[in-house]
DNA sequence: AGCATCGTTGTTATAACATATCAATGCCCA
DNA sequence: TGGGCATTGATATGTTATAACAACGATGCT
């Protein structure tokens, strides 16, 4: 791991307190926080990186959570639909999210040097593109927004 | 193929002024638009709609013109890398580009129900993820913008 | 308690997307 | 005319993702 959503913070706090808004979240709406799930979130949230599928099940495999591949496509696909974490497009890999609850439509800045990823908001409505879709009677469903450069730190070390 | 663009056009014309748009690239920028990569671009614009590199690999290959990935991939990679063609992460697909010289920060609006794309134009430095950017130091070097959802037509047909 | 239901997990197999490598060909130009 | 280089042909393999089905387990109902 290197930058960390591109400048130092105090990371385990930032864990914890993402954990605990995860599980509020999943109390709130019925959602079973399993012990595959919980720890794949944990795993992508220590990160604070994109990490592939594969990446992510040998991880779990090495604790013991399962072996095989639906494993982690089906703690992902969980996590994604719960918004607790995200999926890169451009990348094929995955990212906690730093900030469920909150109604998303993210945007990513991504460092293509060491895959750390940082998470803005967008408003797909109001962009060029909003008024691209309203002029062609486009109806706008999901939008996937990411920037790909290098981080400041890759910046420095000339990555 | 269904929408064109989201609306019906001189698809005839809007291929062969394309095509000779790319062309024109090609030479004045000393490109060799071989056989392969000339019919992998027809292909792309006649459908005006994302294709997978195998979807093209099956037309090629009908035509005699290559039966591996590798050929695929690689005229794909050159219209790619030219301009020509644009690849839509979301779907790991690819689209031929209907304007093509003109730099390009290209935003897509993708139907997910006939895979019809629309190309609009970005600015990624002026938008919110451009500040975003800006204020983390973050060097932007490529853009990906996509929108899913569904085109007029797939809307009306209640796709 | 007994049991039906439904979401979750375990496992096998395979589909879909993409690239590494190396040999052969053919174009351009010195 | 032959040296260099981009392109193509072909084999193999790597990476990402899903289908399908059996087994397990929590929940709720009577």
């Amino acid at each position: 791991m290197s930058a960390i959503e591109f400048r130092d913070h105090d990371h385990a706090a930032c864990m914890r307190s993402t954990m605990q808004a995860a599980e509020a979240q999943c109390t709130a709406r019925g959602l079973r926080l399993t012990p595959v799930r919980r720890r794949a979130l944990e795993i992508l949230l220590a990160e604070h990186r994109a990490l592939g599928a594969y990446d992510l099940l040998a991880h779990l495999s090495a604790e013991g959570l399962g072996a095989q591949p639906p494993v982690a496509y089906r703690a992902l696909d969980f996590l994604v639909k719960a918004g607790l974490a995200h999926k890169i497009e451009a990348l094929n890999a995955y990212v906690g999210c730093v900030h469920p609850g909150e109604d998303h439509a993210p945007a990513f800045l991504i460092c293509r040097s060491c895959r750390s990823v940082a998470e803005a908001e967008t408003s797909p409505t109001k962009s060029r593109l909003g008024d691209a879709a309203r002029a062609a009677g486009f109806r706008i469903e999901r939008s996937v927004v990411e920037a790909e450069g290098l981080c400041p730190a890759c910046q420095e070390t000339g990555a």
